[in-house]
DNA sequence: GGCTCACAGTAAAACGTTTTAATGACTTTA
DNA sequence: TAAAGTCATTAAAACGTTTTACTGTGAGCC
C-alpha cells in the first residue's frame, strides 16, 4: 500500500480528497462534519480517499471559516512559583489536568496561560474560544481584558458579585463542615490559623468561625498570618500561641502549608495528634495526605469542579447566551488520623 | 473617546485599519509584523487607527497564511490520575508550568494534552507547531503519530536511541550523586528500594547501584516493587526486609511515594532518621520537603529543563532542520535532615 | 542626462476550509 | 401530466491575513 509522501509534498487538502473521490470540495466538507446528509456510497469513497492520501484537515483554515479556535484557556493569575508554591500548584494543576480531560471530550484543547507581566499584548497572540479563571481576585487583570474582548468566561470560585457565570465554591460550607467536625469530636478550644489577606476564602472561614463560636459559646482565637510566611510562619505562631495560653484541643487551619507547620510545632511540643489536639485542614493535597498522621481534610471534588466549569464554558460558547451559575458538588469530609483515633 | 462597539458590530479587520489610516492592507500587515520598513509617519497613523478601532488580529487567519498555529503541546502519555498520582502530577506540572512561561516568551501558548483513549482522532482536532514529550516510554503512542505527521518534537528524558532531539536527563548521574552521598556519610548497608518496571529511570538506578556496590565492596540489596503499590507497598516491603535481615544504615529510594512509605516504616520501628538510618530520594517535590525530617533529594532544575526543551523546540520549528540534543543542567544534591544530623 | 538603486507603498493572489445559492434528478401530490 | 417537494450534489463566494510582483519617486553615480 503506497503511503502518501508526507514530508516532501505539501499536505493533501480537501480539494485533493475531492478529486480522488470524484466529488466536490463541499461534499467532502459535509462528509467530514456531518452537517448535511451525504450518500453512503460517496461517503465511502471519500473516507477511502482520505485514508489513501493521509488527509489531515488544516485547522487554521477551518478555524478561520468557523470562527472557532478549538481551544479554551485556563488562567492562573497568581504567580505559580511564588504564592503558595507547590501546594497552590497542586490545587491549580489538579483542576487544569481535569479540565484538559473534559475539554478534550468536547473536542477542545486546553491552553495553560501563566501569569505574565504584560497580559494585554500577550493575549493578542493567542487565540481561544473561552476562558476559565480560577479563584480570580476582585481586580484580576485578565478578567477585564477578557470581558472587553467579549471572550466567554467562566469563573471557579466564590459566588461574589462578578458578572461572569461561575462554578461556585462554598467556602462557608467548607468551614462549617470542618469546624463542626472538630466540635463533634469533643474539641472546645479550637484556634483558627488562617491567612491574613482579604481573599474570599479567608473571609468566609473567619466569618463562619466567629458565628459558630458565638452560637456554641466558645471563645474564638484567630491567628491571622501572612500567607507568604507559610509553613514556618504558622509553626512559630502556633508555638507562641501555645506558650502564652496553653494547649488547645483542636486546631482549624485551612491552608495546607500552614497545617504542615502547625503539625511540626505540635510534634516538637510533644502534643499528640489526635490524642491531645485534633487538626483539620481544607485542601486534600499531597501535603495533607503525607502528614503523620494524615490530615483530616475535604474532598473538594476538583475533578468534577473542573468538569463542570468546562461544560459550562462550552455551553456558553455554543449558546452565545448567558448561562446561570452552577454550584460545585458538596465538599465531603475526609476524616483521617489527625482527628480520628486510629 | 468613542469606544469601538465590540459586541454588536463585527470585529475590525486589517482592511478597516487600512482604510482609516489611508493605506493599503499590505502596509498594515507590514507595520504589524515589522517584516518590511514602513515610514514612521504612516506607522504612527496605523497604530492610531488600530487603537481607535480596537483592532485585534484574527489569529486563525494569520495562522492559515503563515502555517503556524502559535501553540506548542505538552504531552503526558501517562494517565495522571493513575501512575504516581499526585507526585507525578507535581513532577509533570512543574515542567508544564515552566514550559508555559517560556513558551509565552516566544509568543507561543502551551497546550496541555492529557492522555486519551484514542490519540489518533483527537490529534486531528488540535493544531500545534511542535510537541514536548515528557519521559516517553519506548512504545509511546504519541511519538509515532507525531513523527508520522511530521510535527517537530522534543523529548525530555533519557538519551535513549530515540530519533527526536531531547533534553537528556542523566539518571546515572542522579543515582551516583545520591548513592555516593550516603556512602560518604558512612553508610555501608544501603538497600535500594525501587520500581520494578522497565522504565529507563529504574534501569539506570539499578545499574549504577550494582556497579558502585561492586566497586566499593558492598553487598547490593535490591527491593523491586510494583510502582502501583506506592507508599504502602514500600512501607510493607522495607519492614519485611528489616525483619528478615536487620536494620540498614542507609536507604536509597528514588521514587518519592516509596520514600514516604519507607519513612513511615522506620518511624514505627523506632529507627531514627538520620541517626540510625539515612534516607535519600530523587525528586524534590512536596513529598520530600514535607517529610519529617525533610528528605535529601536532588534539585533537578526542572524549570531550566522545561525552558531548554521549549527553546530547543522553538529552534527546531523555526530552523526546520534537526537540532542536536541538549544536556539537562547537572542535578544538585540537596542534603537535608534525612541524611544530615542537626 | 541617462542609468541604476533603494525606498515606501499598492493591488491582487493565495492559503484551505465552510457555507450559500443554485442545479438537476427523482418522487410525491393535485 | 403538471406542479411542488425532496434529495444529493456542485460551483463559487467568503473568511482575514500575508506575501508576491509590480509601480512610482526621488537620490546617487558616472
Amino acid at each position: 500500500m503506497a503511503r502518501a509522501p508526507d514530508t516532501l509534498n505539501k499536505r493533501a487538502t480537501v480539494k485533493d480528497v475531492a478529486r480522488v473521490a470524484g466529488v466536490s470540495a463541499g461534499t467532502v466538507s459535509n462528509a467530514l462534519s456531518g452537517k448535511r446528509r451525504v450518500d453512503s456510497q460517496t461517503q465511502a469513497r471519500i473516507t477511502a480517499a482520505i485514508e489513501q492520501l493521509g488527509y489531515v484537515p488544516n485547522l487554521a483554515a477551518r478555524g478561520m471559516r468557523t470562527g472557532r479556535a478549538g481551544t479554551i484557556a485556563i488562567f492562573s493569575s497568581m504567580p505559580i512559583a511564588v504564592a503558595g508554591g507547590q501546594s497552590r500548584l497542586g490545587f491549580l494543576m489538579e483542576i487544569a489536568a481535569s479540565a484538559a480531560e473534559s475539554a478534550m471530550q468536547n473536542n477542545l484543547a486546553l491552553l495553560l496561560i501563566p501569569p505574565i507581566a504584560d497580559p494585554a499584548t500577550a493575549l493578542g497572540t493567542i487565540g481561544f474560544d473561552g476562558a476559565i479563571l480560577v479563584e480570580p481576585s476582585a481586580d484580576d487583570p485578565y478578567r477585564a481584558l477578557l470581558a472587553a474582548r467579549g471572550v466567554p468566561t467562566v469563573l471557579i470560585g466564590p459566588a461574589a458579585g462578578m458578572s461572569d457565570p461561575s462554578v461556585t465554591l462554598d467556602y462557608r460550607q467548607m468551614a462549617t463542615l470542618l469546624f463542626d467536625h472538630l466540635v463533634e469530636l469533643g474539641a472546645r478550644r479550637i484556634p483558627l490559623v488562617i491567612g491574613q489577606s482579604a481573599r474570599a476564602s479567608n473571609l468566609a472561614f473567619r466569618e463562619v468561625y466567629r458565628e459558630r463560636c458565638a452560637t456554641l459559646g466558645l471563645t474564638p482565637e484567630i491567628i491571622a498570618l501572612p500567607e507568604a510566611d507559610g509553613e514556618i510562619g504558622a509553626e512559630r505562631a502556633i508555638d507562641a500561641h501555645i506558650a502564652n495560653g496553653g494547649a488547645p484541643d483542636g486546631i482549624l487551619v485551612p491552608i495546607d502549608a500552614m497545617a504542615t507547620g502547625v503539625m511540626s510545632a505540635l510534634r516538637t511540643r510533644g502534643l499528640s495528634v489526635p490524642g491531645a489536639v485534633k487538626v483539620a485542614t481544607r485542601y486534600d493535597g499531597l501535603r495533607a495526605r503525607s502528614e503523620t498522621p494524615p490530615l483530616t481534610a475535604l474532598n473538594l471534588h476538583l475533578d468534577e469542579v473542573a468538569d463542570l466549569a468546562t461544560r459550562l464554558l462550552v455551553e456558553r460558547i455554543e449558546a452565545g447566551s448567558d448561562t446561570s451559575d452552577v454550584k460545585a458538588p458538596d465538599p465531603e469530609l475526609l476524616a483521617r488520623g489527625s482527628t480520628l483515633a486510629g
